[in-house]
DNA sequence: AATGACGCCAACCGCCCTCAA
DNA sequence: CTTGAGGGCGGTTGGCGTCAT
C-alpha cells in the first residue's frame, strides 16, 4: 500500500549535484519559471527527482540567497522566533530574508543549540537549565509550550499590536518575569502574508482554535 | 604521515496538507 | 465525498573537511 514514489527511482541520480545538473536548472527555471517541479526534470534534461530540483534550487541555487555566515542579529532572531514558534524552520526564514529553513535548521542544530547550553538556556524550553520545572503549563499539558505561548502570541497582537510581546512571556504564570525576559518581541512580528506558506497558515490556525477551546 | 573522532551541511526520506477531478 | 497528484515541511542521514592524537 502506500503512495506511489514521487518519481522513477530506478532512473534518477542521487547524492551531490554537479555544476552541469546546476546550470541546467538554474537556465530552465530562468526561461519557464518554477512551475511543475514534477515534470521539470524531465523538460531541463535532468535525471532528478523533481522534489530533489525544488530542493537544490530553494536551498541553493534561487538568487536571492544571502550565502554565508550569520550575523550576531540574525542570531538572536532566530533564538527569539524559535521560542515563539518551536521548530517551524520555514516560518522561521520567513522572517529571515535570504535565508532557507534548512540553513536555518542547520544552524539551530550545529551553533544556536551550543550556545543556548552554554548560557545554560535549554535549547528546546529556552529556560533556563538550573531550575527544576516540574509545573505542567496550561491546557493540561496538551500542547507543547510553544505552541501555548505562540497562541499567546498571535491573541494578544489581535487586542493590542503595538505592544511589546513580552506579554506573550508574561501570559504564561509560569514563565511571568522569569526566564523569559530577555525574549524581546519589539520584533514587530506579524504573518509574513506574501511569503507564509499555506500549510503553516493551516497549522497556526489550528493552533489558536485548540487553544481557544481550551480555555472556554 | 596516518587515522580516528568530530562537526558541518547538502540532500534525502517520509509524512502531511491542499486541491482538482 | 473520495481519491490521488503534487507541493511543502521537519527530521534524519551520509559524505566530506578539519582537528586531535
Amino acid at each position: 500500500m502506500g503512495r506511489s514514489p514521487c518519481c522513477e527511482k530506478a532512473h534518477t541520480n542521487k547524492g551531490a549535484w554537479t555544476k552541469e545538473e546546476d546550470d541546467r536548472l538554474i537556465a530552465h527555471i530562468q526561461a519557464h519559471g518554477e512551475g511543475c517541479w514534477r515534470s521539470l526534470p524531465k523538460a531541463a534534461g535532468l535525471m532528478r527527482c523533481g522534489k530533489s530540483c525544488r530542493l537544490r534550487w530553494i536551498n541553493y541555487l534561487r538568487p536571492d540567497l544571502k550565502r554565508g555566515d550569520f550575523a550576531e542579529e540574525e542570531d538572536e532572531l532566530i533564538i527569539k522566533l524559535h521560542a515563539l514558534l518551536g521548530n517551524r524552520w520555514s516560518l522561521i526564514a520567513g522572517r529571515l530574508p535570504g535565508r532557507t529553513d534548512n540553513e536555518i535548521k542547520n544552524y539551530w542544530n550545529t551553533h544556536i543549540k551550543r550556545k543556548l547550553l552554554s548560557r545554560g538556556v535549554d535549547p528546546l524550553s529556552h529556560r533556563l537549565n538550573n531550575r527544576p520545572n516540574n509545573k505542567s503549563n496550561s491546557c493540561n499539558n496538551k500542547f507543547p509550550k510553544e505552541e501555548v505561548i505562540m497562541a499567546d502570541f498571535f491573541q494578544h497582537q489581535d487586542s493590542d499590536v503595538t505592544s511589546s510581546s513580552t506579554k506573550s512571556a508574561a501570559s504564561d504564570p509560569d514563565t511571568a518575569g522569569e526566564e523569559r525576559e530577555d525574549i524581546n518581541l519589539d520584533l514587530c512580528i506579524s504573518l509574513p502574508c506574501s511569503t507564509l506558506p499555506k500549510n503553516n497558515l493551516k497549522k497556526i490556525r489550528v493552533i489558536i482554535e485548540d487553544k481557544s477551546r481550551c480555555q472556554s
